[in-house]
This record gives C-alpha cells, structure tokens and sequence, in this order.
DNA sequence: GTCTATATACGGATAGAC
DNA sequence: GTCTATCCGTATATAGAC
C-alpha cells in the first residue's frame, strides 16, 4: 500500500507521450470507427482511460477536438513524403505511369483512407473548414504530384503532354483511378474483383494512345 | 364553432397522400440536410406536422424510419428513366459523348444527389444494406447506360470499343467525369472552375484517341 | 391512428476536491 | 492537471386517453 495514486498512469499501451496525445489517439479511433455524431466523450475517455473532465481540460468541446483529430490525421498524411515515392527512376512511361497508379489504389483503398474520408465528407456541411483542410492535405498535393510528373515524363521525352493541359491530364489520370473502385469501398460494397490491374493497365494506354511520345505500341505491353 | 377537431389535417404542403407518405417526407428532408446522426424524431414530426407517437405508429424506430427514406429516394432515383436520356440520335461519337457527360455531370453534382451521397457514405458502415441499396441505384445502372453507348456507338461504326472492354472502358469514362469535381462538391470545397467544358473535352478525346473508328481528328472540335 | 404527457437514459459540459 | 460526482438538456421510445 505504499503507492496507492498512481494507478492509470499508462494510456493502454505504448506511445502516449502526454496525457492530451494519448486523448488525441483515443478520439481518432473512437470518430474513425463511430463518425461524429455517434461518439460520445465518454467513450473517448474510457479507451484513453482517462476522465472526462481531464478531455475538457485540454479541449473546448467535441468539436474542437474533432477538429484537432482530423487536422492531425491531415498532418500525417500531408508529411508522409514516403507516399507517392520516386517512380522517376523507372525507364519509360507506361511503367512509371503503371508502378505510380499501384503505389496510388493501395494508399486511397486503405482503411484509414477511407475512415477518415467518410467522416470528413459527413461532417463538411456542418464544419466546412475541416473539409477544405482534408481536400487541401490530400487530393491537392496528390494531383500536384503528379501534374509534376506528367511534366517530368515530358521533359524526358517519354510522353507529350503539353503544359499547360498537365493538371487537367493529371486531375483525368486520378480520377480514372479512384472512381468506383473507391465509391464502392466507401459504401462497403464488395469489390467487383480484386485486383486492380485490368483497369489500371487500360487507364494507362487511355493516356499513351493520346499523349504517348511515339506512336505508342498500343498493345497491352507486358 | 362545428369542427374544432380536424385542425392540423394538412401536412403543410400539397401532395400528402397519407400521414405515412407526409412523414417520410419530413423524414428527408430532415435527414438530409443533417445528417443521420443530428437529425432527431422531434424534428422530424415538427416538420411533418404529426406528433412522435404517430412516427413510432408507422415505423419501428430512427433507423427503420431512415433505411425507408434512403430507399425511397434510390427507387426514385432509379425509376427516373429521364436521368441521361437518349443520346442516341446524336450524329458522331464527340458529339454523343459531350452531350452525355454534361448530362451526367448536372445530375451528379445537384444538390439533391450529393446530399443522399453524403448520408448514405456516412452511415455505410451501419447499414451495410444501405450502401449496397444505394450503389445498385446510382452506380451500377450509370455504368450500364454507358456501356449500352458505348456498345451502340461501335456497331453504328462510330466507335471501336471491343464489347468485353466496354464496361471497363464506361467505368473509366465515369471516373473521369465524376472523381475530383464530386470529391470537391461533398467537402464542400469551392469548384476551381465553374463550368466543366474543358474537362468534358479532354476526357472526351481521351477515349476518342484510343477507341476512335477513324484515325480520328485529335483537334479539340467545335 | 392520432394525440398529450411522460418514462428513461444518455450525452455534453462543469464544480470542486486533491 | 486530474479525478469523482453531478447538473441539465435533449433524444428515443412508450403509456394511455380519445
């Protein structure tokens, strides 16, 4: 009986540097897995084992600490360089373009992903900043990308996409990627098929047959 | 002083058969302009112009209340054989297909259609039967439409999309359309431009480089 | 079937001790 | 800063009269 005070002092696991962190990554999971509405605080402080006065004491409201939660996930997304890594070095177009359309569905497709754009877009009406930051942290600086890239494979000689149609070529490319495949993700509809070569290989000749270099062997390639 | 009973028998507007169909009505509206979470019962019979008790006579409970609206709006939805009329007389492929695009991009981007998106995106994880409603109502019969174009525009010679490409090739064409204008729309981000020519165009000639009958005049057209 | 009135609980937020 | 205990509004759902 000597230490009787200080019993919850770890936050379920590793990692909680501070008290408010540990709130922090509560309330991701918690907002993740129920959406705004459905949460409740008291939950958020049960998985942070924490008390409910202590969330207040670090943030206003629930909305305030939504706020924090999605900015944070923004953050990390927007940092994360790793995503979207160098397909630069790759010899020519049809595979940057392919190895690039991959390393994309597999980030968009991802649990989190698609986590946090369903909170996102069910709550935009009610807090629009939260959706201009989101669009801001992710589809922004993934279309920047690969306007850069398109630009990139022109200078190289491997494509022919005139400048300034670049972010509208690159805006075509993603959304021909993410479409249905992402609709039925969001919605939970199970996947017309699993893998999701067919539709990036055709994604890419679209754009080869229009702005490949050369005549571009329109086959299939390998 | 003869009828001092039947007061409120009109549900504020015309076009209220019974008491059911008023509050399903309310219930929309409710629903979709908060979101199923913030919408309450309170609201719902305010609106309607019917006390809660006549709401739990009808229907089981919130949720049951909500799964109806959400798939009375799909039948309608579905049902309104109007949405992307024949395009059919059209006289060439860019034209047909301009056409379609704009069509499809006005019912998209309405209000009315981004509000159900949101909703049902938002409580999929719930109601996975939602989702599914939902998707069989918008999604897969657009996708049908324009694979049944597509098939259509080549056996009139104006195209040339292998038949066991076309519904990929309608799934692409889609995904063009609809990807980053409809993402903005639901965060409610401000459109970069406010009409959707050029994109229209562009994907447009994309499918028109790979799968033109003819070696087909890239040029931008009229 | 429809209403008024109410049971019951839950959620956001706070007071006050430590 | 953190806890326990609580206030108070609101929300779902129901009881019972008509």
């Amino acid at each position: 009986m000597s230490r009787p005070k200080k019993i919850a002092d770890d936050c379920r696991s590793v990692s909680c540097p501070s008290k408010r962190d540990c709130i922090l990554s509560a309330a991701q999971e918690i907002f993740l897995e129920m959406g705004y509405g459905a949460a409740s605080m008291d939950a958020v402080a049960a998985r942070a084992n924490v008390s409910k006065a202590t969330i207040y004491a670090h943030f206003d409201n629930k909305r305030a600490l939504f706020d924090q939660v999605i900015r944070g996930r923004c953050r990390r997304f927007f940092q994360g360089g790793d995503i979207l890594a160098q397909v630069d070095a790759a010899s020519d177009a049809r595979s940057a373009l392919r190895q690039f359309a991959s390393d994309l569905l597999s980030i968009i497709l991802s649990p989190g992903a698609l986590a946090i754009n369903r909170v996102v877009v069910a709550e935009a009406p009610r807090l629009p900043e939260v959706g201009e930051t989101y669009y801001a942290a992710g589809p922004v600086p993934a279309q920047a990308r690969v306007t850069a890239m398109f630009n990139d494979l022109t200078r190289r000689g491997l494509l022919a996409v005139p400048e300034n149609e670049a972010p509208l070529v690159a805006e075509l490319f993603l959304n021909m990627l993410k479409g249905d495949l992402h609709t039925r993700a969001l919605l939970g509809v199970a996947p017309s098929r699993d893998d999701h070569a067919p539709l990036v290989r055709i994604a890419v000749e679209l754009i080869l047959a229009r702005y490949g270099a050369r005549p571009s062997a329109v086959s299939g390639g390998p």
